[in-house]
DNA sequence: TGTATAATTGAAAAAGATTTTCAAAAAGGA
DNA sequence: TCCTTTTTGAAAATCTTTTTCAATTATACA
């Protein structure tokens, strides 16, 4: 369960375990779309009343900092976090309801290591990022 | 020449013509990277010193609106403008000096769609971004 | 070439998001 | 249980962006 993980994970790198953390981790690892820190604080706020909007900030700097989550870029804004994914993987989020589904690079280094190539540039890094319908928005 | 071009979109819009509004444009359009609001500003402000940055921020929401230019989104902030492709292309961005340059999508689509599929997602749209070296930064 | 008018401007204030400060509370080792 | 150090939430501070508003300016028209 990703939740016990990642409180392990928190513990054994020195931060200790209350329940403001439990309760913004608990959201961030259970909610298939990403949420920016107002929305941990609403969610989180449900399991742990007394969860201050900072200790959110804080936390989420936490995660993000052992790789646990990652932020995510979108039109509409780009301060939303996601569970991490395994290796390297690419994003699909679905326009309609916001879930989030992870694929693989596939083999696409060599065709970007050759385009920028072509512009002299040597590629360190690369973001990409599907934008769609899940099955159950395209229905409506 | 770009300047001249986006006086005349903005004019043709029914905006004016102001000594302000060709300081930004003329910022934006001859720079090589993405540059923020207040790098915009700051930069503008040489040619039109009573600038202010407000209108700096408004004269960038119009160019975006006439998709003059293009928000970019990078690890250290997504608030960074460039003129905007023709076409749809995507960025490769130098970590060391900003300089970005565009390239052609080439036939990334289909695989797009045959990846989303497999997860039942439809494609609407597709960001795909490259970071590294330049030629110039490489050397070094 | 003036003049009227509607758009545009910059300063200041407001709004939002994020970070810092700090005293009180809580975690976890002894 | 006690002690030390971390963590907490509230308030204040900071930063970025937007709104408000009176003064200025571009432009259509005489």
């Amino acid at each position: 369960m990703t939740v016990n993980s990642w409180l392990t994970q928190l513990q054994s790198h020195g931060y200790r375990l209350t329940n403001a953390r439990k309760a913004v981790v608990e959201t961030v690892a259970r909610t298939p779309s990403a949420l920016n820190p107002l929305e941990v604080y609403q969610q989180a706020k449900l399991s742990c009343p007394s969860l201050g909007l900072v200790t959110v900030y804080r936390t989420l700097e936490k995660l993000e900092e052992l790789h646990l989550i990652q932020r995510v870029h979108q039109p509409g804004g780009c301060n939303a976090y996601l569970p991490h994914a395994q290796g390297h993987q690419h994003l699909i989020i679905c326009q309609g309801c916001g879930k989030a589904v992870y694929f693989e690079g596939e083999n696409m280094q060599a065709f970007f290591e050759q385009v920028a190539g072509k512009h002299g540039f040597t590629v360190k890094e690369h973001w990409l990022q599907l934008f769609g319908l899940c099955s159950e928005c395209s229905k409506n």
